[in-house]
RNA sequence: CGGGGCGUGGCUCAGCUUGGUAGAGCGCUGCGUUCGGGUCGCAGAGGUCGGAGGUUCGAAUCCUCUCGCCCCGACCA
């Protein structure tokens, strides 16, 4: 293992995001395959914590999980006009198998909307089969130019969701559901707070005729999309003829959803509560919740100490934690603290002779505050009732990284009515979560990216943008009148 | 895809300008010593320098091509 030290955030922003992939042992570069990544144990860890609390967050909303083909035809992916637009640049396309050329090629799923598409049709042909909830975990590929671990890579893992429905009221409150679900998994789950919204035109999904999302401030003021939900209409169901009978005996298209969060959440988590000490990971998504650090100095200490460790680890996975006892007897006990640090570990136990003395384990937080001296503040926990206490540190270790993000939030949001903020806000690579207002032309929005990089994240829930935010005024670059306030940031 | 940087033991890098077939630190193995915030000592294993081609008596070092990684940009749910 490398004892690199990790760059700081201050230093340099990207190299740390990299650092931290690499010492808590996320991912890393597949270097054989261009601009893929090999997602590692703990990395890997995190992401099926994910999968596993949306997964419960889907079935309880009603949707069946379903798997479709990796590989798609071409003439599936042609049929969209938008859609063959938005993704054909970035498709890998298989021509030979089984040691001949294919009559036709297939492009290897940069989404399923298309095949998925196929399929209702073949499925629905009643009002009675509406609505159709299908979800599918899955992996896809799109030929990315610049790609970064987790944030972009040319394969990713993600979930998509794809519903029919019997009319656009009932499709439209699917994509709303959804978007809520999203929303609550990062807020409760990730401790991140998400702004919800509605992409414009120009930030809309392929084919889509309203794309919703959630955006995360990242630590360096950057804003990343976190999950989308996309109101596809009956675009795709007038592309692949998925039609139905309704109830006055008439057919009509069905219409249709789709939404995903994907491996990028994992890039998010990094930078939403990782620090220059390595990764913070929230209980709920820790693939390790504790890790003991038993601590002796002879060999009977050794003994007792480490049989102590072994108790409260059993007690504590009673309770359901996963629990690591450190007893590799070739490390000191601060190497040890070095490493759990790095790869994110809420609560750290130490049990040394003093402790079975007095009965008690010292407790670190991975995010502590510090005492006079500069050193990290450990509590002392009595054995007594371990379990309770260390649920207790994990819950409001779990609520003081939501309300660490949701600071940090704040303080990054700004309301800005002049041309000269706006752009000093975003020069020098800078970025905030920058409320203005837009006159609602394309152009515009255009013209604000070619000047400042940063672009209409969202048109914002009023619930989750500050004050004012939703009143009319005047666009900030144009002078033209504009209806509401607009998020903006540079985005990964 | 444009501009820039880089690719040398597991990791991070030095060596390259001024060609002479490889070095350091960390990690790893063994023994001993240590152990409440990155122990110390001794002994040892491990690379042919991303790949291909070329120049040369001789290439990690020079040239060409190629693959990959990182940064900026363009592009992109």
């Amino acid at each position: 293992m490398a004892e690199q030290r990790i760059a700081t955030r201050a230093d340099d922003y990207a190299q740390w995001y990299q650092d931290i992939c690499h010492h808590a042992e996320l991912a890393e570069a597949a270097g054989v395959v261009r601009g893929c990544m090999v997602i590692r144990p703990h990395g890997f860890a995190i992401w099926e914590k994910m999968q596993a609390d949306l997964d419960r967050r889907f079935k309880a909303t009603g949707h069946k999980n379903a798997c479709f083909p990796l590989l798609i035809p071409m003439s599936f992916i042609n049929k969209e006009a938008e859609h063959v637009e938005g993704f054909a640049p970035e498709l890998a396309i298989v021509t030979r198998a089984g040691g001949k050329e294919l009559e036709e090629p297939y492009a290897i799923r940069p989404t399923s909307e298309t095949i998925i598409g196929h399929f209702f049709a073949k499925w629905i042909d009643s009002w009675r089969d509406l609505p159709l909830l299908i979800n599918q975990w899955a992996n896809v590929m799109r030929w990315e130019l610049r790609t970064r671990l987790f944030l972009r890579t040319g394969e990713f893992l993600w979930q998509e969701g794809h519903t029919a429905h019997a009319n656009p009221e009932e499709s439209k409150e699917e994509v709303v559901r959804m978007l809520q679900v999203y929303r609550d998994f990062c807020h409760e789950i990730m401790a991140m707070p998400v702004i919800r919204g509605i992409k414009t035109e120009s930030e809309r999904f392929a084919g889509a005729v309203e794309t919703r999302c959630i955006e995360a401030l990242m630590q360096d003021g950057k804003a990343l999309q976190a999950g989308t939900s996309h109101d596809l209409g009956q675009n795709f169901g007038k592309a692949f003829d998925v039609t139905f009978q309704n109830q006055d005996g008439e057919r009509d298209f069905v219409w249709q959803t789709s939404w995903g969060v994907s491996t990028r959440l994992v890039g998010a988590l990094v930078m939403s509560h990782s620090d220059d000490d390595g990764l913070v990971v929230p209980p709920r998504l820790a693939p390790i919740h504790v890790a003991i650090v038993p601590i002796f100095r002879k060999d009977e200490e050794r003994v007792a100490v480490v049989e102590a460790a072994h108790r409260v680890a059993a007690e504590l996975r009673d309770d359901g934690l996963t629990v690591e006892v450190d007893d590799r007897d070739d490390m000191r006990p601060g190497a040890k603290y070095f490493e759990w640090e790095r790869k994110g570990v809420p609560v750290r136990l130490e049990i040394g002779p003093r402790d079975l003395q007095e009965n008690a384990v010292m407790a670190k937080m991975r995010v502590a505050e510090l005492d006079e001296r500069g050193r990290a503040v450990k509590l002392k926990l009595p054995m007594e009732g371990i379990g309770i206490a260390v649920g207790e540190l994990l819950d409001t270790f779990q609520k003081e990284l939501f309300d660490r993000a949701q600071a940090r939030l704040d303080e990054s949001t700004v309301l800005i009515d002049s041309w000269d903020d706006f752009e000093s806000t975003f020069a020098d690579g800078k970025s905030r979560f920058v409320y203005a207002h837009w006159d609602g032309t394309a152009e515009t929005e255009a013209a604000i990216k070619a000047e400042t990089k940063a672009t209409i994240r969202c048109i914002p829930y009023a619930e989750d943008a500050p004050e004012g935010v939703g009143e009319p005024g005047t666009c900030i670059k144009s002078g033209k009148p504009s209806a509401q306030r607009v998020l903006f940031a540079r985005n990964y």
